[in-house]
DNA sequence: TGTGTTGTCGCAACCGAGTTGCGTTAATTT
DNA sequence: AAATTAACGCAACTCGGTTGCGACAACACA
């Protein structure tokens, strides 16, 4: 499966996702495209980008779905240990870099794991 | 603020939250009251019960909150930097009791953060 | 023990992120 | 150029969670 077909919309979202350095939830994608992009159709694409590896998604406290395009994860294998952080002020969302070492509870067997941490970014503080 | 009534409801809801040694969703309390409590209220609890410092929560992967009663928030100060654990096969979500050690974004002032991990757990891999 | 205050409850309607079914459009194959 | 079918738009839907409001009951005080 994924996405087999070149369309304008898919070039669409993967140039806003290449703009920005933040993460990005559906929303946020469907105001960049100022709606002329349907909700469903951006949904579908997500969904799509992200089997096929070219996206991560991940949720944050308010519980929404946000999307990013990784260096890490783009080239080869996945690097999904990484954390996300979220400004509680304006709200955006960005890759850390720093991998972080997770424990494993018992003897159960882990296959994924996300990191959330919340709190105010570097330009929001000053 | 916070909960000021003892409430036979408030009673049925945290015994429902000792006998189980897992975190819990709305929707699995509401199920476990047979529905002798409407959703509302149960939802109202929870929120109160947090503000209070009672219990604590967090979302799983399918965008689920989960709230716990956990060992070291309830006595004095909170301990924010366990780890979850949730199980794809049997959805149960359990408290990772180990410490871990978070990375600081770069001069970010980090409030809280939740560690989610999926797997599977011990008895379902059996 | 009775009465007033007000926190809590049940109900029903609502919200918003995300999904789905289906008929149409357009990218790719021949 | 025609056939195939992935991707699209639309509208209706799902479901976790919220909200407004009138009714009820826990607590304080007499």
């Amino acid at each position: 499966m994924g996405v087999v077909r070149k369309t304008k919309h898919l070039e669409q979202v993967l140039h806003v996702f290449r703009q920005s350095s933040d993460a990005l939830s559906a929303g946020m994608l469907l105001d960049a495209l100022a709606n002329e992009i349907n909700k469903s159709t951006v949904y579908r694409m997500l969904q799509k980008l992200e089997d096929d590896g070219v996206i991560h998604s991940f949720l944050t406290m308010d519980q929404i779905r946000f999307y990013a395009l990784c260096k890490g994860c783009s080239s080869g294998r996945h690097v999904d240990t990484h954390a996300h952080f979220q400004c509680t002020s304006c709200k955006r969302v960005s890759c850390v870099s720093e991998e972080i070492v997770l424990p494993t509870p018992g003897r159960a067997r882990i296959t994924s794991a996300q990191v959330l941490l919340t709190g105010q970014c570097e330009s929001c503080l000053s």
